[in-house]
DNA sequence: GGCCACTCATTGCATCTGCAACGAATTCTA
DNA sequence: TAGAATTCGTTGCAGATGCAATGAGTGGCC
């Protein structure tokens, strides 16, 4: 009996962050074994595959990285020959980012991949828990949109079908 | 229109990821404004609360460290005066880990605040949606757990309340 | 008892991360 | 149209991270 009870198995925050890893790392495993990207890496592939001619700004407020990590994810894509990377053409400061042939290839043979660790979570649900989970994490951002000390969220955290 | 759909922002392991670390780091604003702690330093400490004479291995195993990171943690605790190190008393490979006076104040302090956090996210959702949350995503883990490409799962990923 | 296999914890090392500072380019404002 | 303020992307740097290797200690097996 302890004075104060507190079980770390039943702490939302840790609970959160554990799944959260350990689906994480069972995807990264797709895409390293397919072509050794990243995390960074994978996301700004995915956020090209649908919009083209993209600013790092763009991959930020898109894929929830920050500046630095964006940029360098870009710079080894580059140097990997997956993505080309041309100045910005209306606004110098913008950096105009897309796919090259080899990156949509690469990136088109990890997707099934992607999607069958998803396809393979979401088969453990009914499709009203999968509707729930959303509502339910959509429902905890709106939480910590409301808290000061929470970051803001950036576009991307949004959820799919809100206009 | 694209040639092959797929939106990251309705994919499940990144929707994840993303409300994780945007909870996680508003919870570690908590324990840094109070005591400089680090998530690693975070779950020792709250491991030591309810279990005292702890070995490095039963902090990886209960909090979901790896054992660089839970003997980093613990080292860093020590030096700060918050954990107290001994040799293992019966085995001689194993160390004694436990919490000091002024760790147990510390955590002590630490813990409405947390509380606090985890209020206020599950203050969002009604009692059935919360226990609807815990599980699916027990659910999820039970799907990885069939998934021999994916990290087994360590003690303290599993759901509080399953004997 | 002696050897081997195993577990526990720490450390090295290369890499990654996060933050803040910087230079370049643009926009605002007077 | 200057000059200040802002935005964009990159880079430096201190610290964190993950993995593999190491060393110390224990237990099994004969």
């Amino acid at each position: 009996m302890t004075h104060q009870a507190f079980d770390l198995s039943s702490f939302l925050p840790y609970r959160l962050a554990v799944l959260a890893e350990r689906v994480s790392r069972r995807l990264a495993a797709e895409y390293q074994a397919l072509h050794g990207l990243s995390i960074a890496e994978w996301r700004v592939m995915v956020h090209l595959l649908h919009s083209d001619e993209v600013s790092i700004r763009d991959i930020c407020d898109y894929a929830n990285l920050d500046k630095p990590k964006a940029s360098r994810a870009v710079k080894r894509l580059e140097k990997d020959g997956l993505v080309e990377k041309r100045s910005g053409a209306k606004d110098g400061r913008l950096v105009a980012i897309s796919l090259t042939n080899a990156g949509r290839r690469v990136i088109y043979e990890i997707l099934p991949a992607a999607k069958a660790v998803e396809a393979n979570l979401l088969g453990a649900l009914q499709l009203e828990e999968q509707r729930a989970l959303a509502r339910t994490m959509e429902k905890l951002h709106s939480a910590l949109d409301l808290d000061p000390a929470a970051k803001p969220r950036t576009l991307a955290s949004q959820g799919p079908k809100t206009p």
